[in-house]
DNA sequence: CGGACGCTTGAGATCCCTCAAATGTCGTGG
DNA sequence: CCACGACATTTGAGGGATCTCAAGCGTCCG
């Protein structure tokens, strides 16, 4: 009798999506073996900046943080992790990032040891982290390019140009004004008045403080997003 | 008779530093194969930012400086790469920086197609290059606190803190005052000021305008740089 | 000597932050 | 159904850090 895959990996949502898409179904055995499902409700933290590092994750459904603080507790969002996305550093003893549920998340958990040991057997699903992790780097590396260069106004815009975007330009704000602040290296007041100017200059359309808006104008969200 | 590796292998001054490192010398053979050295002068572009992406390569002595830019010419230096570093985004057949050389530099150049199918047979490559590419993620997230949050005083010192400082106390700045305010997301002038700054306050001695200088005060500086 | 270059210094403007208060929304409980 | 508080967002006023523009200084090199 074959060993087969749990029903869990046959039911995901994010099979293909996710990491595991790399893997054919007898490749994802050993994977699957050490994953679990676990709820992570929204506000609470997965992983701590300086703690140790127990765990790689997928993202089934929801959404994580990843922040980095100065010692005075300032803090910078250095990533945004949905659907599909994989959140750990492989190989470190030490988390070097807090990551934090900004809605109620369903992850799937791998031993941070043991997701070692499957990238060892398994070269495709390594392959496909390193092909992530590039990718990774070139946002980091656009993002430092918005938070070096560029003004407040250009930073929303350019936030707003990154999110997924309804063919009438309807976008649903993934998070708050305050995360948005974190996220662009603002403060929220800056945030709220950006979003102001860009809808009474009509770039936008939006009711006041809500997470629904509709892009009007995309050429001048682009022109503002520089 | 047995093939062997290259003479400029067999010399290589960053054979155990670099990505090489990771393999043995049987293994390293498709790569030396592959592999030419070239100097490029200082200034001089080895990458542009949206054109094609043919190289990858080690940086043997030398230095280089990976910039984003904005439409209009404004610059951010996204990451500095040093003697036994690697550049090149295996996978992407556009480049999404530019790569410019801080002094004459010695490279060992491999053509990306190639490159990539070494990696397709040489895991421990592969995983060399996974390890360097998630520590290069890591560096990517600390500017982006740096750059998100830190005022201009906190920058310098902390870019100061990340040098080889001698045990006396000795930097030698591997850039000039523009680069580091590139690096930074600074004008020159601001970095000019906060060096005057840090050396009437005694935490650093240097003699104006020069490129070496002398850490008074550690504590000092790395109170400053929070 | 003269010019180019890199760095510093100064003055004023600007953008964004800080602090404070008002507004709006939502859920809870009377 | 309404009062209330908690919370997120907006708005306002003022201040400060950094940028911009301009000039000056020192060194190196032809």
């Amino acid at each position: 009798m074959e060993e087969s895959l749990p029903q869990r990996c046959l039911d995901c949502l994010v099979r293909d999506k996710a990491l595991c898409g790399s893997l054919g179904d007898k490749q994802l055995l050993d994977l699957s073996l050490l994953g679990r499902r676990k709820v992570v409700p929204k506000g609470s933290v997965v992983t701590w900046e300086g703690d140790d590092n127990p765990i790689c994750a997928n993202i089934v459904t929801g959404a994580l943080k990843l922040q980095a603080s100065t010692a005075d507790g300032r803090e910078q969002t250095v990533g945004l992790l949905f659907s599909g996305d994989f959140i750990g550093e492989p190989f470190e003893e030490e988390s070097a990032v807090t990551a934090e549920a900004l809605a109620d998340t369903d992850l799937c958990i791998f031993p941070r040891s043991g997701f070692e040991r499957v990238l060892d057997d398994q070269p495709q699903l390594e392959r496909a982290l390193l092909e992530r992790t590039l990718k990774s780097l070139r946002e980091a590396r656009e993002r430092q390019l918005v938070l070096g260069r560029k003004s407040a106004r250009a930073r929303l815009a350019w936030f707003l140009l990154s999110l997924p975007r309804g063919c009438d330009g309807t976008i649903d704000l993934p998070i708050a004004r305050q995360e948005i602040a974190d996220y662009l290296g603002l403060t929220i007041e800056t945030v709220s008045r950006q979003f102001t100017d860009l809808r009474s200059s009509g770039v936008i359309d939006a009711e006041r403080g809500g997470r629904r808006l509709r892009v009007v104008d995309v050429t001048a969200l682009q022109d503002a997003a520089e």
